[in-house]
DNA sequence: TTCGGTAGCGCC
DNA sequence: AAAGGGCGCTACCGAA
């Protein structure tokens, strides 16, 4: 039997109280189940009924394959209903699939959703019930929200932007009071416009909307399942797929043991910027003395900023926004922090912008982790952020509820001085040196950065590709630094002289390169060259990297005839196949040749992380054999090539540690490039570390 | 009041 | 035509 299951839940915040007050299944016999369970509406509580979940185990247990769409939130939220005396039991990974895997494989830039997928691939159009029942749901929210309602039945809980049990409630709130129009119906019937005296509640239409929408989300998913499993395996990709799986048990571990964080620290940090903004902005308010201009705003533009800056200081930028506004961002700060005279009371504005946006993006960072951590025990909290490993049109993961992709690691404003381990535990991070830049090196074999990567403590480069790129882009500078530094010592000369320079914009300009900047004609400027400050400087790395650029090319080509690109094939998976990314288009439907190169390196890197994952996960579960959860080893984040694991302190961690830098360097070879992996051990705080002897 | 667009900024 | 890849979050603004 398979079996497909959809839950309908009071929010997205399990952790936080969110739980499913509908379930529904479909059989591959074609019968399909219904479970709604009525939410009281005080306390967001569904009242579930042993009997039911009983049924729902039963056919979990006894199914050959279970199929979820965006398995691990169903299955969180399937969790908060266990008591006590009453458990799921294991999740019975080896038969879960999931839709949004298989989507992802067969269209990774297409939306992943069930309301896109359903139309895609079925043909069913199901948004006028989605429609109707966000009608239903405002109505009733507008309702219980009015003077009169409050006044008879009390304050009900409805999903809002501020409630401590869900922290992500904001845009799509009305979707988390799903439960409503029923249970008005049934509690409050005379508010309902449309209900007459009399009338059995039961009959009128929103007592039964969700459980007739609900119940087509499973049904789509099981046929949507059946769908993408022949095109997959019509196309040879089925043992992919069914290899990606394999992340999903550890994805549902991370989010479930989640990432640790203290208050003080938190405290420390938080009321020094807040400390520092006020002063900021009252300076600044004073400075434009400007009716219009009472606040300065967070990020992005006011109008009162706008008017202050260009109608009454008079300020060009040199840039535009992406709608071609002028820009106003930190670059054309600093920019005109540059033009400006020392004494200039518009400098001192601007210097104040600069330093009140650093702040106010710490402090609204920080603001979110603290209305998502729960508390552990003293000052010591942890954060379960939401993981999506196919969020991204590449294999990228996304991470939401918080973010914990983007916490600031910048001097001044590090936020990982708040996360780190609990007293008695210790956190190490691994990171996989210069992944993006060995993979096409190695692919195209572009001799002199494999010797670079191979002999990383030789002369004159000692393995820094920023250095062996600042020899090509520069080599008037190179040559002084030759001259005055000495073969052996140039680049130590380069880094003491030109740190903030000449270096700095040299690593720039890598960047922009490596996120595909395009070479330039004619008088345009390429990004990169505007990053290295000055011009014919990609040319000279594309000169001089010459299998790279036919890479590159090549990626451009397959690119324009497929509209895919593909990882570096596995050789222990699949040497045949590598993973298919969908590349984007533009918005003149073509794809960007910024794109091809980009997303078959970073999709090939985050296909590494992902064997990675599984190995170390494996070495992880035979360390914690048999042992408490505070003895035990957990994968704790992964920030794309990069895992931290969360460990005890107990002599000789330094050996598994050791085994896990091995593990993730040994999936090189499954790619056939051979990859580093440095560990840093921060025994206090993710901020500060050492590094593993 | 809600919602989408815009801008800006953090990470790799 | 024109090209710096991938994300998520917050604030601000103006239209529905």
């Amino acid at each position: 039997m398979i079996l497909s299951l959809d839950t309908e839940t009071t929010g997205l915040d399990p952790w936080h109280g969110s739980k499913p007050f509908l379930v529904t299944v479909t059989l591959d016999s074609g019968e399909s189940i219904v479970w709604e369970w009525d939410v009281d509406p005080l306390t967001r509580e569904p009242k579930v009924l042993r009997e039911d979940l009983l049924e729902i185990k039963d056919l979990i247990d006894n199914c050959e394959r279970l199929i979820l769409q965006n398995s691990t939130f169903d299955l969180k939220m399937l969790k908060t209903l266990e008591t006590e005396d009453w458990s799921w039991g294991e999740w019975p990974w080896y038969k879960i699939h999931d839709t949004q895997f298989s989507a992802h494989m067969i269209a990774s830039c297409q939306r992943r959703d069930l309301t896109t997928l359903a139309l895609l691939e079925l043909g069913i159009d199901v948004k006028p019930f989605e429609d109707a029942i966000h009608a239903a749901t405002d109505k009733a929210r507008r309702i219980t929200r009015s003077k009169s309602f409050v006044a008879e039945q009390g304050e009900w809980a409805i999903a809002k932007a501020g409630r401590e049990d869900m922290p992500s409630a904001g845009e799509k709130t009305w979707k988390a009071d799903m439960w409503l129009p029923r249970c008005l119906i049934l509690t409050a019937p005379d508010y309902v416009p449309d209900w007459t005296e009399g009338q059995d509640p039961e009959t009128h239409p929103w007592a039964t909307i969700l459980h007739n929408y609900a119940n087509g989300d499973s049904e789509c998913t099981l046929l949507i399942h059946e769908k993408h499993e022949n095109y997959l395996k019509s196309r040879g990709l089925w043992k992919i797929y069914v290899e990606r799986l394999k992340i999903l048990p550890i994805v549902y571990n991370m989010k479930e043991t989640g990432v640790t964080l203290n208050k003080t620290r938190r405290d420390e940090l938080y009321g020094e910027y807040a400390q520092v903004t006020e002063e900021i902005r009252e300076r600044c308010v004073r400075i434009a003395d400007n009716p219009e201009l009472e606040d300065l705003p967070v990020n992005g533009r006011s109008n009162a900023l706008n008017t202050v800056i260009f109608d009454q200081f008079k300020l060009k930028s040199p840039k535009t926004t992406k709608t071609g506004n002028p820009s106003m961002d930190k670059e054309v700060l600093a920019y005109w922090l540059d033009q400006l005279e020392a004494k200039d009371k518009r400098r001192y504005f601007i210097d104040g912008l600069l330093n009140y946006r650093k702040r106010k993006t710490a402090m609204a960072y920080i603001d979110g982790y603290s209305r998502f951590w729960n508390h552990i025990k003293d000052d010591w909290y942890v954060l379960h952020p939401s993981l999506h490993p196919t969020g991204t049109n590449t294999l990228r993961w996304s991470s939401s509820n918080p973010n914990e992709q983007n916490i600031s690691k910048k001097q001044g404003f590090n936020l990982r001085y708040c996360f780190g381990p609990t007293p008695g535990r210790c956190w190490a991070s691994l990171d996989y040196e210069n992944v993006e830049l060995r993979i096409p090196a190695y692919e195209s074999g572009e001799q002199e950065l494999i010797e670079l990567f191979e002999r990383p403590d030789d002369p004159p480069y000692y393995g820094s590709v920023h250095l062996l790129n600042f020899s090509t882009v520069y080599p008037d500078k190179w040559e002084e630094a030759v001259s005055n530094g000495g073969y052996e010592g140039a680049a130590n000369w380069i880094k003491k002289n030109w740190k903030d320079s000449w270096y700095q914009k040299c690593k720039n300009g890598d960047f922009a390169v490596q996120y595909g900047s395009v070479e330039r004609t004619g008088s345009q400027w390429s990004t990169a060259d505007r990053a290295f400050g000055r011009k014919g400087c990609q040319a000279l790395l594309k000169a001089r990297f010459a299998k790279q650029e036919a890479l590159n090319q090549h990626w451009i080509k397959t690119a324009n005839d497929t509209g895919y690109v593909s990882t570096i094939p596995d050789i222990e998976i699949d040497p045949d196949h590598g993973y298919p990314l969908e590349c984007s288009k533009t918005e003149w439907g073509n794809i960007s040749p910024t794109i091809p190169l980009n997303y078959h390196v970073q999709g090939t890197a985050c296909w590494v992380i992902f064997r990675a994952m599984v190995k170390v996960q494996e070495y992880l579960d035979s360390i914690n054999k048999n042992k408490s959860d505070d003895l035990k080893w957990f994968m704790v984040m992964q920030v794309h090539d990069e895992l931290v694991i969360d460990f005890p302190i107990r002599r000789g961690y330094e050996i598994r540690l050791r085994e896990i830098k091995r593990i993730m360097e040994s999936c090189g070879d499954y790619i056939k490039v051979p990859l580093k992996v440095g560990c840093d051990i921060h025994e206090n705080n993710w901020s500060e570390g050492r590094g593993l002897e």
